[in-house]
DNA sequence: TGTCCATGATCAA
DNA sequence: TGATCCTGGACAT
């Protein structure tokens, strides 16, 4: 589910319905329970995201819940709503009007304001907090000799970035995925920081990543999917085979690091 | 009902 | 590089 924007949505969303009210605090799966249970009756003070990482401040000890969605990890804000499968229910948060619930996370856990600042420490610059500084990532960039599709991907260039970013950017910078970072120009990366900068936000507000901003070629027109199952509508995120947006050519596909990467041959020639 | 797959990251070898 | 962790939706049978 998550890409940064997720992320800092979920903050943001946690806030309006939670803060300042006291909540009640449970692991209906068991694997949080012990500190659900010191929090529990607390009063929501805030929520904060960096990159993929969730924090959630509950109660007077200071003490915070680090969330990381991973990949399948699935944190939902409704109404009151029934407790339905309680065995894969790791954290679930509630007020009378309103319920939070985690499912998969591949982080729940408790953690001190000092570990905060580890995780936090550890990350490059986010494109959605105010004071990131895309400088940060272009001196890991300019002296890297992996490709720019393995660098993109890396939380300490620009956290939050995932699979969807990584893939969308370089085609609208109509980048090879393969160009060694060492070979960017500082002015290359600044455009590339400047995508995540303008893309993500407004991926806060929809909900969903939208990275096609130009009109399609006649030839493209009318050939779906655009939209992906995720809900925004890409240049070439899992469109494999199907014609480029842009130039018609055939969208590939290849496995790289472990994750699926997509690519105009055409659009994406140079380096 | 079963299999595959996913917007992620870590760990061992 | 591969195995592993976590869950559920899409699709095939």
């Amino acid at each position: 589910m998550p890409e940064g924007h997720v992320t800092h949505r979920l903050a943001r969303e946690l806030e309006a319905v939670f803060a300042g009210r006291s909540v009640r605090v449970t692991s209906p799966q068991g694997r949080f329970a012990a500190s659900a249970g010191l929090l529990d009756g607390g009063r929501f003070a805030g929520a904060d995201a960096y990159g993929k990482n969730l924090f959630l401040a509950i109660g007077e000890s200071g003490a915070l819940i680090h969330i990381h969605l991973g990949l399948i990890g699935k944190l939902r804000v409704d109404g009151p709503r029934p407790l339905l499968n309680p065995e894969t229910l790791r954290l679930r948060i509630e007020t009378a009007d309103h319920v939070a619930e985690l499912r998969g996370p591949q982080t729940c856990a408790l953690i001190t304001p000092a570990e905060q600042d580890a995780v936090v420490g550890a990350l490059g610059p986010d494109p959605l907090r105010p004071a990131a500084d895309g400088e940060r990532g272009w001196a890991r960039v300019s002296r890297s000799e992996r490709p720019v599709a393995s660098l993109l991907m890396d939380q300490r260039v620009a956290a939050g970035v995932g699979n969807i970013y990584r893939c969308e950017v370089l085609f609208r910078q109509r980048l090879n995925p393969m160009t060694p970072g060492s070979q960017l120009s500082h002015r290359r990366w600044g455009r590339i920081w400047s995508d995540f900068v303008e893309l993500m936000p407004q991926a806060v507000l929809d909900g969903r990543i939208d990275t096609v901003l130009e009109p399609h070629t006649p030839e493209a027109m009318g050939r779906p999917p655009r939209v992906d199952r995720h809900g925004g509508e890409v240049y070439v995120y899992r469109r494999p085979g199907m014609p480029c947006l842009v130039c018609g050519q055939r969208v590939r596909a290849r496995e790289f690091e472990g994750r699926n990467l997509y690519w105009c041959g055409r659009c994406q020639r140079s380096r």
